[in-house]
This record gives C-alpha cells, structure tokens and sequence, in this order.
DNA sequence: TCCCCGAGCGCC
DNA sequence: AAAGGGCGCTCGGGGA
C-alpha cells in the first residue's frame, strides 16, 4: 500500500494505493463504511467502442479520503470495483454518461443499474450556469469547474502535472493515457484527486441550483441515462455502401484537382504550390483571373465561398468550379464516410456520443456521428446507416415546434387560433405584409415563411434580406407586419428582454434558468423557445423509454427522434411513438409525424434501400 | 509539435 | 431603433 497525502483548499487529502491484492481488505473495510462515494475511471482513451480500450483503473473517494484500484492489473481488482459500485447507495460522477458506460462495457455493471443513484456533476453544472466558458460562464470541464468553485491552484496543479509529464516522457496526452504506468506517482495522483473533486463539486453545485430548476435535477439525470442507452447500443453502418462512397467522392475530388492543376499551370503558378482547400490562394487565383470584387469576411479577408463560386462558374470560369467541386467532394468524404468507418466498432455500429445538456439552450449535440449536420436535402450520406437486420428505419418528427411552442408559450392568440384552424402560418403572415390576395405558391410566401423563423431567433430586418434575398422595401413591410399581427410575440420578447436586462437571466417555461449576453438581449426570445422546444424532446424520450422504446431508438435530433423497429410492426410501433411524443403546451398541441422508411436512414430521404 | 481561432458549410 | 439563435467538423494558418 502505497498513500499520498495532497491538498485541495487548504484541506489535506488522503489517497491510498492498492498496489497488490493483500491491500483489498484495507479497501473493502473502508468501502463497507461508506454507502456515498465519488468515482472516476483512467482508461486508454476516450474512444470506449474502439478496439483495444481498456480500463486501467478506478478510483473512489468519500470526504477528503480516496482510493486507486489499478484495474487492468488483475481481475480480482475488478471484481472490487464492480462490488463496490454495486453496493453504494450514491455515486457522484463528473460526466457519468462516460464513466457508467464504461463500467458497463469493462466491468459489466449495466449503466440502467448505476445510473439512478448516480449525482452527475457535469448535469449540476448546466443546470446552475449553462454556459461555457468563452461564453462567460465557468465551462464544465473538471478543471475549470474546480478553479471556479473549489481551488484555483489546485486546477492549475491539476492540468499543469499531466501536461508535464508529457513532456517529461515525450509522449502527446494520446498516448500518455494508453502508456503511463500505473506505478506512476504523478499519474496516481492526478487520478486520485478526481473523485475527491466530484464529490465535493456535487455538494457545492447542488447548493447554487436554482430553486425553480431544482426539479430537472432527476429529469437530466433520466435523459442522460436514455441518452448513453442509446450511445451503448450504437447505429449498425453499412460498411460495403459506405466505403464505396467514400471512394467516389474522393475520385470526385481528384478529378477535380486535376483541372485545378491545370488551370493554375495556365497561370505560370506551380501546382505544388497551391493549395485548392485555402481561401487566401484561391482567392488570390481568382484575382488573377480578373475577378477583384469580392465581399469581406468579418476580419477583412476576401471571402470565398459557395455563393461567390458558384457565380463565377456561371460565368465561365472553370477554375471557380473546379474548385467548387473539389472542396465539396474533399470535405464531404472526411466529413462523412471516412468517419463513420473509423468511428464504428467492431461489429459495425457507430456509437455517437451524445452530450445532452451541451448548448446554452440545453439542446443536445451529437459528436461521433454528427448526426445532426448530416445533409438532407440528398440521402447519399443518410445512406449510410441501416436499422438492424430485419428492422427498418423509422422517424417521428415534431411538426412546426418551435414556431407553436413560441406562439403558445408567449401567449399569442393570433398564432394560436391559426395552429388550431390548420392554417398556413407563413401565408398568414405573408399575407397580412403583403395583402390577401396572396396564395400559397406566390413568392410572397417564402418571404412569410423567412420572417416567422428570422423574428423567432430574434433577428430584424436584415436578416430576412440577407436570408431570403427580398428587396429591403418588402423586407421592412413583412417584419412590421409580424410584429403587428402577432402582438402577443412581440410583447412577450419584450418582457424577456426586460427580464434580461434586470437580472442577467431569464427562465423558460421548464424552470431553467438562461444567462443572457448583455450586448444581446434579443436572443432571449430564441433562447427560450428553443430549450422549453428541447425540453419537449427530452420529456417525450422519457415517456418512449417507460414504454420501452429505448433499445429501438437510434438517435434523438432537436426536433426529431429516429428508431429502427422490427419490419412487421414498424407501422403499429411509429404511430404508437408518435402518440407518446404528442405534447400539449398552453393548450395548443405539438403533433407528430411518424414516418417508416426501408432498411436505411436514407430511405426517409428518398433512397431506395 | 500542439493548440486555438477563423472561415466555411452541414443541420434544426 | 436595431439586433438572426443553437450546434460539429474540416482545413489553413498563426502563435506558443
């Protein structure tokens, strides 16, 4: 047994090493005293679904005293793990969604079965301040949050001795995770402190939680649980298509090098020194071609992009579309294809990691598969995902949500009695700018459409022209418009604003409380509309899980939540999700729309399989 | 070499 | 009066 003795704020802190297996006693009589703990794990990387991850240790604390099991030693470390964990009443956990699922696949501990006792800090955090750091608030990460409530030299001492010895060992962060002994007196430190920090950050963050969000403390914790079920589970791939598209696109792009090359060759320029993925020489090529009025980026730099080749390539310059081509077809196949087959495991799935609290709204991304920035307009790259074998892809999408939950949440009567009626939003408003004779498929409509979504992210004038391309007159005429003929949005984005200015922060309709940038308290208006929309997603994942859904459902989008059900009854199972996903709110409905596609993702979007 | 930012573009 | 919200990913380029 090996002990260390540390000091977080002014405090010291015990930590005791179990370096052979006649030190588990010792663990066992102290675990046995202890039914609240704070765990962590050290693992070979972050990439849990990867081949060759391993856990290498865990760790436990309770008050200022910890515990260091070097798991990947022996299995009979594991084992007290897994008892451990299994016998504590509380767990407290920096970002459990990693560490529970990590405890699942290593451990076998199922994450539905630690998941319930377990106080996520990360969750405590969004819940007190949602903001990250560059945006002004503390961040989430284990450092930033111990220098922002616990103690600043520590977090320091903290980041500072793994960056250290890094560079003591020569080894990038990468693969000091994999290497590091476990001997390391530095490295058991680092992982000794970590629990100590997640138990003192769950009590001092359950502290400054807001009275009015204190109820989504278990509702966070049981969307995070839904989430890494789904994480776990993983979307199969369909290797054979995907590896083939990632080919074409990068014969696509060489073809398109190729005439770069020899349209720069034209220009006296060496290939070799031109690089077609910079703007700056590219628009420095475009110059040379006679072309010189260009926009400005917002730090003043000639602004090349697609709208601008685009133009050119109209007017004949091959360059201009050459160069068009190569960057879409380089960036789509790295983006997309050559992704996914790194990211899939060994069985072919693709476990996207989903950050459940991650914008300041509280709206969920995807990182792993950026599911959510997959192209739609074209199922090529949806195409690449299949429901399991013998299921087909299924989806069920909120309609209008966030333009009913804004009109009924404002209240706006206007808004509301037209949901109600069925009627077209976007010819109502396009219509009271521009007059009643105005139908569905007159311009005039898109213009309506622009206004009631620039008005909803809390844009002006401007941005409907810079948007949708209307002359300024017509712009100036549809955003009155829809200031006077919604009066209840209007009046209701004022109070927000109001609120903002006055106590820096306003509250959505679930209780959670937004910090507003003071230079803009127009977006307070998005900002609520787009978190209570969140938190109507999050509130119907619940509901789809006590009814059984989760080991169907693939990935939640936004507005959206995708699932692969067995073939025979898809139909019967996407209209039952639809109905539990079904909310009302201030009376107005939000519906659904299931929709059952084929064997993939891309089916829903037009594809054939 | 690593890290961060800007630019650009994909989505809701 | 005027104010377009939230993300992730890639690449190039500059600074430490």
């Amino acid at each position: 047994m090996r002990t260390h003795e540390m000091r977080l704020a002014g405090r010291s802190v015990i930590g005791h090493v179990v370096e052979t297996e006649d030190d588990l006693p010792a663990f066992a009589d102290w675990a046995k005293q202890h039914t609240e703990l704070g765990f962590d794990n050290e693992t070979t990387s972050l990439d849990i679904y990867q081949p060759g991850f391993r856990l290498r240790a865990s760790q436990f604390s309770a008050g200022a005293e910890s515990w260091f099991l070097p798991v990947e030693r022996h299995p009979r470390f594991a084992w007290y793990v897994t008892q451990t964990l299994r016998h504590a009443k509380k767990l407290y956990i920096h970002n459990a969604p990693f560490d529970l699922q990590v405890a699942d696949r290593c451990l076998g501990v199922p994450l539905g079965e630690l998941f319930p006792k377990t106080t996520d800090t990360g969750i405590l955090s969004r819940l007190v301040d949602s903001r990250d750091r560059k945006e002004g608030g503390t961040g989430h990460k284990l450092e930033e949050l111990t220098a922002a409530y616990i103690d600043k030299v520590a977090a320091e001492q903290i980041k500072g001795s793994v960056r250290e010895q890094c560079k003591a060992l020569k080894l990038t962060k990468a693969t000091y995770f994999k290497q590091v002994s476990l001997d390391d007196e530095f490295f058991q430190i680092y992982a000794l402190m970590d629990p100590v920090l997640a138990w003192v950050l769950a009590k001092t963050l359950d502290r400054k939680i807001p009275a009015s969000a204190r109820r989504l403390i278990r509702y966070e914790h049981e969307v995070a649980r839904i989430c890494s079920e789904i994480s776990k589970k993983g979307f199969l791939l369909d290797r054979e298509y995907t590896t083939e598209l990632a080919h074409n696109l990068r014969l696509d792009g060489e073809e398109a090098l190729q005439i770069i090359e020899a349209e720069v060759e034209k220009l006296d320029l060496d290939p070799d020194d031109f690089n077609p993925s910079s703007n700056d020489q590219v628009a420095s090529v475009i110059q040379l071609l006679g072309f010189s009025d260009f926009k400005k980026t917002p730090k003043g730099k000639d602004k090349v992009d697609d709208a601008l080749l685009e133009q050119l390539a109209s007017e004949g310059m091959t360059f201009a579309k050459a160069i068009k081509d190569y960057k879409k077809a380089i960036k789509w196949a790295s983006t997309w294809p050559e992704a996914f087959l790194a990211n899939a495991d060994e069985n072919g799935r693709c476990h996207a990691n989903i950050n459940t609290m991650q914008a300041r709204t509280a709206r969920m991304s995807i990182t792993g598969i950026p599911a959510q920035t997959l192209p739609s307009a074209d199922w090529m790259v949806r195409r690449c995902f299949l429901a399991d074998e013998g299921e087909v892809a299924a989806s069920v999408d909120y309609s209008n949500m966030e333009l009913r939950v804004m009109g009924a949440l404002a209240p706006d009567p206007v808004m509301i009695a037209a949901f109600k009626r069925g009627d077209d939003l976007h010819l109502l408003t396009a219509r009271a700018a521009f007059g009643d004779h105005i139908t569905k498929d007159d311009k005039e409509r898109k213009y309506g459409k622009g206004a009631n979504f620039t008005k909803a992210f809390g844009g002006g004038v401007n941005a409907i022209v810079a948007q949708y391309g209307l002359p300024l007159a017509a712009a100036q005429k549809v955003d009155r418009a829809f200031d006077d003929t919604y009066k209840g949005v209007t009046s209701f984005s004022k109070k927000l604003q109001k609120q903002a200015r006055r106590d820096g922060y306003i509250e959505t309709a679930t209780g959670r409380r937004l910090y507003v940038d003071k230079e803009r308290p127009y977006s307070a208006l998005n900002y609520y509309v787009q978190s209570s929309s969140r938190d109507i997603t999050g509130a119907a994942m619940i509901r789809l899980d006590k009814a059984g859904f989760t080991p169907m459902m693939r990935l939640p989008i936004h507005d959206e939540v995708l699932f692969s059900f067995p073939q025979r009854d898809a139909h019967e199972l996407a209209h039952e999700a639809g109905r539990l996903m079904t909310q009302t709110v201030g009376g107005l409905e939000v519906p659904t729309d299931p929709e059952v596609g084929g064997r993939s993702w891309g089916s829903l979007y037009g594809a054939d399989y």
